[in-house]
DNA sequence: GGCGACGCTAGAACCGCGTTCCAGAAAGTG
DNA sequence: CACTTTCTGGAACGCGGTTCTAGCGTCGCC
């Protein structure tokens, strides 16, 4: 082999521009939103960082530990947003009510995967993402400060974990088509349309079809989520003097 | 056709034993308990049905919709279960509290994605299966036996709607191990030793490590469906007369 | 009862993907 | 200056989804 490149390549060795690792998960994280988890491979990769496999490869196992580490990236930059745990007055969540700072916690965590689709099934395939971790973790402490006794708090900081995740990434999964974003309008327009044809067989459907064409699917997750932690707060109000 | 294979393959032809499309789908369904979505392949399916990659793609367009029909069925499966309609005294949803009714549908779509656990991020991908309609359309139908007043439903429904379907396809989703199902047990008891050493960065996690070993998913799906269950109930207490 | 059309099949082949191999280039080490 | 270590990238392997196509049986029709 000639000398690889005359000019134009990434010189390989050990430089202060060598790959990294970070880089690396930067780069996938900016092709998989562009392209979704169906679009990204590898050697799409490869590509746009101008260099070969055994380079990727020399930093991560394999694609789905790469995946894993973007999507983990995505939930951590959610999980230290200021919109996660300070008050607009610049305060800690320390000085929040524990329900109040829940409920931040969990838009954090659903806005950034709106921002990034293709992280939220990652995300719920495998929980045990040092970031997932990290958010059952917070979840916890701020249910124990709510007052939530002992023997509960395993059962509802799952309850509550799972609720966030699972669902905000069910609604924020989009239907990836390879590429082209459909637009949301006219994707509710035929879709209410289409349900309202089946008024013999699902008449429920039929009947609030036309409520889908000013649905908000972020504003049904608060509602949601207000559902969850009210029937919470119910449960605490039952049995004040259990607290711990 | 007694002789039904000339040398030893099926003969082609239009024949009563002619693949049909549900044979196809059944055999998909089986693969996939055996394999999980990863090791599921086409020419496997072939394999399996003795037959050239033709027959399949003749019936089906192409694998994501195979795997789409295969989710479908499952799901559809658990709507028609007795179990998730009918009273143990034989009597049917109708006469049944609306609440202890959406219970039950939910236990059963539960249930039907832990038996299929490959099915469960299929179904959450894309909500627009026919027995997801189905299933939305029950639980609407159901909501409005509750009391829910009409600007409600729409909203309510769905958040309902994708509580059960997220948190069931996330709780029953296992690490699909390619082919040995690792010890539920031993798995426990590894993640609860692992999570013990995190006490400084995750003081809850380390706190309530102990408890993983002996949670039942089950029962947390259970919980946090009658944590919003209370939660829808206690909004319909508050505006009583609101109802249609 | 021959005959063409159609439904359906299955082998071969195409192509892109994840991944591995390995020869080798720069930087660090003595 | 050898010599090691870290990192690179072109080539190649094998597998998986999918397409192509020659052909088999069966049916409708004259």
């Amino acid at each position: 082999m000639p000398p690889a490149r005359a000019g134009n390549r990434h010189r390989p060795g050990r430089g202060s521009d060598a790959l990294s690792r970070d880089v690396v998960v930067d780069a996938a994280v900016a092709l998989l939103d562009e392209l979704g988890e169906r679009g990204f491979t590898v050697r799409l990769l490869v590509e746009r960082l101008e260099t070969g496999p055994g380079a990727v490869y020399w930093h991560v196992a394999n694609k789905d530990e790469l995946v894993a580490l973007a999507a983990d990236r995505v939930l951590a930059s959610a999980l230290s947003s200021p919109a996660s745990s300070a008050t607009e007055g610049g305060q800690g969540e320390g000085d929040m009510a524990p329900v109040k700072a829940l409920r931040r916690l969990a838009v954090a965590v659903y806005d950034a995967l709106d921002v990034h689709p293709w992280a939220g099934p990652q995300v719920t395939a495998s929980p045990v993402l040092p970031s997932a971790l990290a958010l059952f973790d917070r979840v916890g402490g701020l249910l124990v400060r709510a007052g939530v006794p002992a023997h509960r708090r395993f059962t509802l900081a799952t309850v509550v974990f799972t609720h966030v995740l699972a669902v905000s990434a069910q609604m924020t999964a989009r239907a990836e088509a390879g590429g082209e974003r459909v637009d949301r309008q006219a994707f509710l327009e035929r879709s209410a349309a289409r349900l309202e044809q089946l008024a013999g067989s699902h008449p429920f459907l039929a009947d609030v079809a036309g409520d889908m064409r000013h649905h908000d699917d972020r504003e049904q997750f608060l509602v949601g989520l207000d559902l969850l932690l009210s029937g919470l707060a119910a449960e605490l109000a039952e049995s004040p003097e259990l607290i711990e």
